[in-house]
DNA sequence: ACGATACCCTGATGGC
DNA sequence: TGCCATCAGGGTATCG
């Protein structure tokens, strides 16, 4: 759910009010959304749901650590702690991290603060994971090592490598998240409509001149996104309750048989890499 | 190796 | 109103 710039602003916005917090005690409410050394693959798991009783491994989930850092890559989260461990919080579709506030339905793992705040991971459609690893090393391995350069700050060379040899759909490298790490489906339409490439041309077949202008495109999409607090389309909120404020802004996203912003011919809705797609036949030939 | 598919799960929406 | 089908911002496993 949540892409790079509402990552990014959960990220921000939770350093800022649990960095140099301890964190006393964790609850697992839904062990099936967490993952712990020596559990069985994420599939697996998934499927038997809550079948094993819930294991207590309170270090690996930050008990006992002080909270010294957050990290993003792509759109997985890590938070450190002083102890060692870090957990990986991937969001999924609808996931987030809440401090404080209201007690919520889909509430799956709640860490208790020294300060008496809680930090909650909510996700009503449990596509999200809450992962406990003995180190950020070992986080780094497991989960981050196959991701690709993340988006924020992808360069030229490294979107041309990521699309060298790809015969697949520009749009589907795009959301490929080993090729570029952190656009998904609303910043991919936005990215390729503001760099005038169709969502459908073969990744291999645009030239370095249209490669160097989509990368850079891709940066402003998500940083004026990031500026704005990401996009609210259904769940998504800040971690203090707040709604973003960048859906407003999106030009192709959601807007199918709309007039495009810039031409006012309609905008053509299909589907690409299982995603639904919205782009200009007009401006993006 | 790559690309396309099925699947994980709940909730909102639109058509009948 | 109620029911059903369809669709969602994502990632992984598996098959060809």
């Amino acid at each position: 759910m949540p892409e790079l710039p509402e990552v990014e602003s959960i990220r921000r916005a939770l350093e800022s009010e649990i960095v140099g917090r301890e964190v006393t005690r964790v609850e697992v409410r839904t062990r099936s959304v967490v993952s712990l050394p020596g559990d069985p693959p994420a599939g697996f798991t998934r499927a038997r749901s809550n079948a094993k009783p819930v294991r207590t491994t309170p270090a690996l989930l930050l008990v006992g650590s002080m909270i010294t850092a957050l990290e993003r890559r792509g759109k997985q989260l890590a938070i450190l702690g002083s102890a060692g461990p870090a957990v990986g919080v991937q969001l999924g579709m609808t996931g987030t991290l809440l401090v404080g506030g209201e007690d919520r339905p889909h509430t799956h793992v709640v860490w208790r603060l020294d300060d008496g705040r809680r930090l909650r991971f909510v996700d009503a459609r449990r596509f999200g994971l809450v992962a406990g690893h003995p180190s950020m090393e070992e986080l780094v391995r497991v989960r981050w090592s196959s991701l690709g350069p993340d988006a924020l700050t992808i360069s030229a060379a490294a979107l041309r490598r990521a699309c060298a040899g790809r015969e697949r759909a520009i749009k589907a490298v795009l959301l490929d998240q080993g090729a570029v790490a952190g656009v998904g489906n609303i910043y991919a339409d936005e990215a390729l409509f503001a760099a005038r490439v169709d969502p459908g041309r073969q990744a291999s077949s645009l030239t370095g001149d249209e490669i160097a202008d989509l990368a850079k495109l891709i940066r402003a999409v998500l940083r004026m996104a990031i500026r704005a607090g990401g996009s609210t389309i259904r769940d998504y909120r800040h971690p203090g309750g707040g709604a973003g404020g960048y859906q407003t802004r999106h030009t192709v996203y959601g807007r199918a048989g709309r007039p495009c912003v810039v031409c006012g011919g309609p905008l053509a809705g299909v589907r690409l890499a299982q995603r639904a797609t919205v782009y200009c036949p007009n401006c993006q030939a």
